[in-house]
DNA sequence: AAAATTACTGAACAGTTGTTTAGTATTTGA
DNA sequence: TCAAATACTAAACAACTGTTCAGTAATTTT
């Protein structure tokens, strides 16, 4: 043979590219194999069946991201944007990769998604200790939203880019989407009314 | 000939409710006609292509969505709750439709997406006249995020109901969610840092 | 009532899909 | 060096896709 382990990590790259942005549904087998210069039955091959291929690009996408998450975290936590750029500097690959997971649903997606939520809430722990959280009266479901809006800024990258006219890495963007979340946070923005300012009973 | 537009008008409610639970790429002419109890063909007969079913069934599914929104905003514009309740009393088909549009991406998704953020910032605007807006830096971003958490909400649908435990259109779980995004967006939840108390320059 | 139009079907076409099979080349282990 | 295992391919299969075609039934128009 003439290097095994190279050539099945050479195909689960090149398939972890195309299923970044092109989707898992529509890329198909033929077509990673084409782009590898490789016969379709060879993914058969070496991963058995379409399914067991994308799991395994899952796998590895997801692993590489935690454990370089992690660093960033231990690295720089007080500088949104520059632990932004890092987070950009890995391409666009990663981050598309992950869109493709949220957007096809299942096991995975709801794996990432609870996977995210809990970060949140881990990152509202420390802001508490560190004495920067004000008094959140439900930790869990603020976490929540906080979330939505970072897996939707994930999720719609190419929406965003088209309003604010740039890329989404770029600093003037990034800053912009940083200042407008940050003075939400931290001023709030609306005055409660008259009829909301307690909270709705349950 | 029996019914004409009964029929296509039925076919077309079948397809959107399919589109819907199952995504636009996921659904075959074949499958809806199957549930229609009628021959593949009749589609392609009254629509042409499955391309352009696709799109009568976003024209009219927005269409009725826009129309309804308008006269629930007219109606009732204080009561948040009330209103999402009448949201989903509309049913779960046209909420997973967008779900589905925003999904599939493309010119309608794009469209959805633009829509949605400009009435965020018309509900700004709205805000702002009636005093109820503090000094926004940046209402356009700020609508943007606001977009954002919104539609994921609208996304992550079934993981949210999954995290909180119960039907996103049950009290408890709408209350849950608008007391934090309240809290959120009327007190802030950060009490900002020294390094970030004033925006980043740009 | 005859003609024209419309509604509708069954069968097939051509393309794509994931996967299988049978076989060849290459490499490894003894 | 010989045998076993692995890497790899070409070709085909079966299932599915959107769409076409030829034809029949029902309805409208004249």
């Amino acid at each position: 043979m003439r290097s095994v382990e190279t050539t099945r990590e050479q195909l689960l790259t090149i398939a972890v590219e195309m299923f970044a942005a092109n989707g898992f549904a529509q890329t198909s087998l033929r077509a990673i194999a084409k782009q590898a210069g490789v016969s379709p039955a060879l993914l058969v091959h070496h991963f058995g069946t379409k399914d067991a291929l994308i799991k395994e690009a899952m796998a590895i996408t997801l692993g590489h991201w935690v454990a370089d998450e992690k660093a960033a975290m231990l690295d720089d936590e007080s500088n949104q944007l520059s632990h932004w750029q890092t987070v950009m500097a890995k391409g666009a690959t990663p981050l598309n990769f992950f869109r493709q997971v949220l957007l096809a649903g299942g096991e995975y997606s709801q794996r990432l998604f609870a996977a995210a939520v809990s970060e949140s809430e881990s990152l509202l722990e420390q802001m508490k200790s560190a004495g920067r959280l004000r008094d959140v009266k439900d930790p869990k479901t603020t976490a929540l939203m906080l979330t939505l809006s970072g897996l939707g800024s994930v999720l719609f990258m190419d929406h965003i880019e088209k309003i604010l006219g740039g890329s989404i890495a770029s600093e003037p963007v990034a800053k912009k989407l940083m200042n407008a979340n940050n003075q939400m946070l931290q001023e709030g923005i609306f005055v409660p009314s008259s009829s909301n300012e307690k909270e709705a009973g349950n």
